[in-house]
DNA sequence: AAAAGCGATAGATTCTGCTCATGTCAACCA
DNA sequence: TGGTTGACATGAGCAGAATCTATCGCTTTT
């Protein structure tokens, strides 16, 4: 059974004759004979009388029971091409992995053009602590460092800082031997900190830490309390204050990578596509 | 885009490689491979990401709108071929048009034994007194008399008797002219009421009908109440009764003829081809 | 470096599906 | 009543599609 012959079916119901349905089709009668006697063929029945002479065909019982399946087949069929081309035009659904920077900072300018581009995209996040990323499952990862056997674009360098409470350091640069002794607030040493833990081992700083907490606003509220000093990427620093002062470090540590990754030699869909791209026109803007 | 495309995508995702869904579908890889190229180009994208190597493929993005749209396509398909199995054991629908006799008498057995074989047919009776009745709408109809351009059977004859409360007349028969002047029940002179009020007038019989009532039993039940005598088919008498009695007209009456017919020149359902042919069994056994 | 697994491709062949021309049948008309 | 008309069926021929066989090229694994 074959759709186009569905489509033969359905136009000769509704033309009443073999000739009229093969001119709408743009066959000529002899094929749609042709199509009808293979339906027939395959149901294994007529599927419409032949009165004979001038007068139109008829559906017969078991025609009306083909036709009517038929008419679900091919509105399936069409359902299935606009699918297709909608989801070309960038419908569908992306699963982008995220943290808390990325999230507060890159994705909600992302996330609005793309609801405007596409009201109907249908996107979702996943804030997930890992420290080896893989893109299974999420169509998007974003990550604080390369992502092995992905596919990446470096969305940008994210410098730390050095965020005391204002006064306790004169503006400009501050040099990196500050921080030994020091009361430390900081992440858990996962990700992209244990790396900046061991900058300070090699420059032989031994800061004291004396609370760890993943929460980004948490570390910044304790340093506002006078916990201590803090280290973190700029782009963690998401709220402008007046009772906090950001400080360059001398030596300057290595910045934050913040790479956009996703399962390597897959194709992307459509809206994933935009997705970075809007993601590496937002980053540049920073 | 076609049924067997999508079959065909359906195999590879579930089996992996194009070669082992080629096993499945008996075709060799190449067929496959083709198949595979040809639905890319009518949906206009990759459906799989060949990894090269021994890795098996994956379905895309694309691929996986498709294939969802693809499966629910094959689940119609495949749900068309059963009607059309089911419809050819005898399931679907049928509409007959009848009269109280046939609906007393005869359609009783008919239905039971059709709804004992096929719980999901889906009998329609409708009962319209009509004087020429035309198959139009109706898959078969009940009449008494031959209906026009359209094909029947004759299912029996019905022979009119003479009915009176009993003691009225000695049991046998009672000459026709017994009628003349006599009080009568009837009903309206449609249908062969009027073939059989002209049989009384070319005997020269005038009776005098003082009731009439398209109901049979409110036939029965005025003769019974000794408004009057009544002539009317055996069939349409069709309780038992103590206190009646049946009587044959001398000389007969031609019996009324039931015939049962249906549009001519069209096929018919397997369930009305059963419907005709328990209909005969039934009337035979009268 | 060789082997194995897998998809793509070229060429040959078979099938399918279409058109054109013609046949056949029933209703209509003169 | 016999020709005409309108409609479907059928046969021949051809073009294109689908399939198979064989082979190639790529990637991973050994």
């Amino acid at each position: 059974m074959d759709l186009r012959h569905l489509a033969t079916l359905d136009a000769v119901a509704a033309e009443g004759t073999f000739g009229k349905a093969a001119d709408r089709l743009g066959y000529t009668q002899s094929a749609v004979s042709q199509q009808v006697a293979a339906l027939e063929k395959a149901v294994g029945g007529a599927v419409f009388d032949r009165p004979g002479g001038p007068k139109p065909v008829r559906l017969t019982p078991l025609g009306e029971v083909v036709l009517a399946h038929g008419r679900e087949l091919l509105a399936r069929a069409a359902a299935t091409e606009d699918a297709v081309e909608r989801f070309k035009a960038g419908e569908g659904r992306v699963d982008i992995g995220t943290f808390q920077s990325v999230t507060n900072v890159i994705l909600p300018a992302v996330v609005r053009q793309i609801l405007t581009e596409h009201p109907a995209a249908d996107i979702r996040l996943f804030e997930e602590e890992t420290d080896e990323p893989s893109a299974d499952g999420l169509d998007l990862v974003f990550f604080d460092g390369r992502v092995k056997d992905a596919e990446q674009v470096k969305i940008l360098d994210d410098p730390y800082v050095l965020v005391a409470r204002r006064g306790q350091f004169p503006e400009g640069p501050v040099p990196l031997t500050a921080l030994h002794g020091a009361a430390m607030v900081a992440q858990p040493p996962i990700c992209d900190q244990a790396r900046v833990e061991r900058v300070y081992a090699d420059a032989g700083v031994a800061p004291l830490i004396v609370f760890r907490t993943a929460d980004n606003r948490g570390v910044i509220s304790m340093v506002r309390a006078g916990m201590g000093l803090a280290v973190m990427p700029r782009l963690a620093l998401d709220v402008a204050s007046d009772d906090l002062s950001a400080h360059e470090l001398q030596p300057a540590l290595a910045p934050r990578e913040i790479y956009l990754a996703w399962q390597a030699n897959r194709t992307l869909s459509p809206l994933a596509t935009r997705v970075i791209e809007l993601t590496k026109q937002t980053a540049a803007q920073l």
